[in-house]
DNA sequence: GTTCATTTGTGCGTATGTATA
DNA sequence: TTATACATACGCACAAATGAA
């Protein structure tokens, strides 16, 4: 080999990473300085740093720089309960939830089959995105019946919860029925809207809530920066 | 003014694979090949084809070729009960699980912690691998205390089976206590592990599994192919 | 609003190393 | 041993996004 290899490169970056030689937020220095500095050439470099975004530990940010990554990994706890706050563990961080979009469509196959409607049934579409300390770590797509909760986004809106909005439909309490989570490579949108390097896989998690009696209320599709998130679950919580 | 962009390949050579123009097992032709094809250079070829073995559609093995990837998903069940032929569920895909490694060794800081031990106790270390069709989709390390279960390893190998050893010490049932997933980057050991491309990341599962009274036995971390699995979890079974 | 310098993104050419059969 | 095919590395040029003048 006898030449630099961008594992190198990469191992030392991640080491000045790791021993606070740079820390969260500073820039690095641009593709070319690398280069000279590693005596390399610039794909050499850039090979390095995509090992890194995907890890999560730079983020790479065309016309701007490479900086130090940020965002601390979230623990997102999965279970019956599928409350947003109580599921992400407490991590110093602030987590939001915004509205992106609200839609009447007709459900996907995929949809009207787990909520046990008709094949094109209406459906409340609603998109959503979560942030923690304003920086982007999933977004999602909701469904639900659009005759059995009619406005159904305005209320969740007006109300502030999810927990609410079902409860001024006369729902008290509801569970996860299923959740599935499989990892992926980005789609450019995807990799935009989570503010994130095209080269940082996602985690895809589809979910069913159900009331405690098994009537599935609601599905949803989120994507997860893979980056950014852990999952756990505990027997304890099912 | 744009020239062959890398995702055009990208997508058609994804095509060829959907719509079974290409099929499992198939060798794409070689990349100067898709180069001359493309009217592209080869560095384009190379990272439409990384992508695509990031996403397990192609399989990239130097020296050989590029194939189309054989290995369907699986889609593992994670609940209470961790059996693992009940666990992968059917899929027309034969599942077979082999013994790597076994030693004694002091545990880890996370493993005494974990099995409420005191640090430095000392810990059966057991290594295995899981296929499925005899291709790898995951291995793991398992921890056992070696006070409580002596010549754990040895009795696992000749009863064939995790329920029957623990059967053996007079444990009737153990449940999963609890389980965190996330996806990082794959090592160079652990791709080559898995017989999959340096670039398709791997999903880290940490578990400790314990007897319904709650008392931990035993600790695994498991590495599985990102690209080659689906968890779910049912709330049934949760 | 436009221009401009900066920085990353994409693309091609070429040479050589390394694993496989 | 040899041929084949992917892996790594260098160089150069231009596109696209960003932010400041």
């Amino acid at each position: 080999m006898t030449r630099t290899s961008w594992t190198q490169i990469k191992d030392e970056i991640a080491d000045d990473i790791r021993f606070r030689r740079l820390v969260a937020g500073d820039q690095l220095p641009t593709e070319p300085q690398l280069a000279q500095r590693f005596s390399a050439g610039r794909h050499s470099v850039r090979k390095a740093l995509e090992a890194l975004a995907r890890e999560g530990k730079v983020s790479i940010e065309q016309g701007r720089g490479t900086f130090v990554e940020a965002a601390p990994r979230l623990t997102y706890q999965v279970g019956k309960r599928t409350r947003l706050r109580r599921n992400l563990i407490p991590q110093g961080v602030t987590v939001s939830s915004e509205l992106i979009s609200a839609a009447r469509v007709t459900a996907p196959l995929r949809v009207s089959k787990a909520l046990l409607l008709d094949p094109d049934a209406p459906v409340l579409e609603s998109r959503r995105i979560t942030l923690a300390n304003d920086l982007p770590v999933a977004f999602g797509t909701m469904y639900h019946c659009a005759e059995r909760f009619p406005e159904f986004v305005e209320r969740r809106d007006v109300l502030g919860s999810t927990t609410e909005a079902y409860r001024s439909y006369g729902i008290e309490d509801y569970l996860r029925q299923q959740t599935t989570i499989h990892s992926r490579s980005a789609t450019q949108d995807e990799a935009k809207t989570l503010k994130q390097h095209i080269d940082v896989p996602v985690l895809v998690v589809n979910a069913v809530d159900a009331t405690p009696d098994g009537t599935p209320i609601s599905c949803s599709r989120v994507i997860w920066s893979a980056a950014r998130v852990t999952f756990t679950m505990e027997q304890s919580d099912g």
